[in-house]
DNA sequence: GTCTGCCTCGTACTTAAGTATGATTTTAAT
DNA sequence: ATTAAAATCATACTTAAGTACGAGGCAGAC
């Protein structure tokens, strides 16, 4: 942000520049002022044009990954734990139940237990639906 | 896109018409050439950002609904084949392997073929894993 | 015709996933 | 201190998923 700020700043600085060095002294009283106008018009259109879009890249990019803190409230109408929701992600990026206790230090059957209860809180049979509906629901990104 | 541009030009076109009227014989007297080019310029750059802006914004609203045709370049060089692209989407919806075999009147053992000819060409072990690299990868929503 | 790739199906097996039940421990709230 | 929810683990079981063959049919390329 302040950075694309900063290079609009150069960049209409440098304009400036060059405009007072090409200066109408030279140019005016050959080329109409309209034609000119014109060429000064086009730059800074550009610029415009240019810092516009940087812009609005800048927010947009920053939106997917800023926009999760998550849904809380939709997490705390599932009623889905800490624990359970850490076993939700994992799950859905793919692990195996043997893999996600071993992340989380914890055994087998405990995962088992949290998918459990993590399907049942999100009303679902399997896991990749539980994936599915929790994207649904924003729970995950 | 056509609309944007058409707004463009009227913007342009109003622009030019108010420096005619505004011209320079009424201006440029009272006021330095300097200040009159800073306020075209100003002018020209608020148009540019307001433009670019709107083009980037639609090219980036376009692009979730109309990105799929699918990425069949990627799809190519997966070497998935038809059926089993259908398997894969319908596993990517939550389906059981049962549930897929009877969505496509085909048996289980069919289905399961094709899963695993789909693993082994998106390099994965488990189907939550192939839906997670099938998105990476935009062959699926 | 022959070959190749795709789709189909089956059988048999291994492994992972999911369910049910019960129990202990931690943690936070009252 | 009591209570309740969460987290942990185990055992036993059922079901689904995944692997490894083999094999027949079928369409298009050579």
């Amino acid at each position: 942000m302040r950075k694309t700020i900063l290079l609009y700043g150069l960049g209409l600085a440098t304009l400036a520049t060059v405009l007072k060095l090409v200066e109408y002294r030279y140019f005016v009283r050959d080329l109409s002022l309209e034609v000119y106008l014109a060429v000064i018009a086009s730059l800074f259109t550009a610029l415009g044009v240019w810092a516009g879009a940087k812009l609005i890249k800048k927010t947009k990019i920053q939106q997917p990954g800023v926009d999760f803190a998550i849904d809380s409230k939709k997490l705390e109408e599932t009623g889905i734990s800490t624990r359970e929701y850490e076993v939700l992600e994992l799950m859905a990026q793919g692990h195996s139940n043997q893999e996600i206790a071993d992340k989380l230090f914890v055994s087998l059957s405990t995962i088992k237990t949290h998918t459990t209860n993590l399907f049942s809180k999100l009303d679902v049979k399997r896991r990749t639906q539980a994936v599915q509906r929790a994207k649904e629901l924003n729970l995950i990104p």
